[in-house]
DNA sequence: ACCCAGGGTCATA
DNA sequence: TATGACCATGGG
C-alpha cells in the first residue's frame, strides 16, 4: 500500500487540538463533511477550547452542521473541550501517561476507541494502533481476524506482530483508510489493488 | 430513491 | 452480554 498510495503523512490537521476536533467530528462521517465544519470553526474564529466551551450551543450546533449528528457532536465537543482544559491543554496532554489519559479520555461521554486512540496516535503521538471500519472488514475479508473479533482482539493482532512504533502506527492506518476510499466502486480496477486480486473491501468486486 | 461515511450511547430482553 | 434504535449531513 506504501507502494501504491505513498506517504499519507496524517492526520490532516495543523495542530493537536484541530485534530482532536476532527477525531471526533469524523465519528460515521465522511471527512468531506468534517473538513466543511472545521472550516465553519475556523472562519468564525471558533477552533479553540475556551471559544468552543464558551459558545451557546445553538450556535456551535450551526456550525459544524456539515459534519453531522450536530446537536449530539456538538455536546460532546464541549465535554471534550473541557476536558483539554482541565488538563492545561497541549502541554498538559504531552505530559500525562498514555494509558492514564486513555482511560481518561473513554470515560468522557462520546469518545469511544477509536476516537481516543486517534487522538492518542495522530494528535499525540502515542504508539497506539487505531481500529476502524475499514481495518476490521478488509483484515476480517482477508482472513486474517475474525469477523467475531472486538475493538481489543484487532489491536492486539497489529500491536503483537509491530514494534510500537508511533509513526509506523500512523502510515498503517492511514494507508489502510486511503486503500478504503480507493476501493473498486470508485476505481474499479482490481488489477491494480495493492491487496490482491480479490479486492478486501467491495464484496461484489 | 438508496447506500454509505475514518462511531458511540442508551434502552431493552 | 447482545442486539437494535438513534443520532443527521452530504456525496456517489
Amino acid at each position: 500500500m506504501l507502494e501504491a498510495y505513498g506517504p499519507q503523512r496524517w492526520w490532516p490537521g495543523d495542530s493537536p487540538f484541530e485534530i482532536m476536533v476532527g477525531a471526533l467530528l469524523t465519528q460515521n462521517t465522511n471527512w468531506r463533511n468534517v473538513e466543511k465544519a472545521i472550516t465553519n470553526l475556523k472562519a468564525a474564529d471558533m477552533l479553540s477550547a475556551d471559544s468552543i466551551t464558551g459558545c451557546e450551543l445553538p450556535r456551535l450546533e450551526a456550525l459544524i452542521r456539515p459534519s453531522g449528528y450536530f446537536r449530539q457532536k456538538a455536546a460532546r465537543l464541549q465535554i471534550l473541550c473541557r476536558f483539554f482544559l482541565g488538563q492545561g491543554g497541549t502541554p498538559g496532554l504531552q505530559a500525562a501517561g498514555t494509558d492514564v489519559l486513555r482511560h481518561q479520555l473513554l470515560a468522557l461521554n462520546g469518545i469511544g476507541p477509536e476516537t481516543a486512540d486517534s487522538i492518542l496516535l495522530y494528535a499525540l503521538d502515542r504508539p497506539v494502533f487505531v481500529i476502524d471500519a475499514y481495518t476490521r472488514r478488509i483484515f476480517s475479508r482477508l482472513g486474517l481476524t475474525g469477523p467475531e473479533d472486538g475493538y481489543p482482539e484487532l489491536q492486539g493482532y497489529f500491536t503483537s506482530r509491530l514494534p510500537a512504533d508511533a509513526a509506523l502506527f500512523n502510515e498503517y492506518h492511514a494507508l489502510i483508510v486511503q486503500h478504503a476510499k480507493q476501493h473498486c466502486r470508485v476505481r474499479p480496477d482490481c488489477t491494480a489493488c495493492p491487496l490482491g486480486q480479490i479486492c478486501p473491501v467491495s464484496q461484489s468486486c
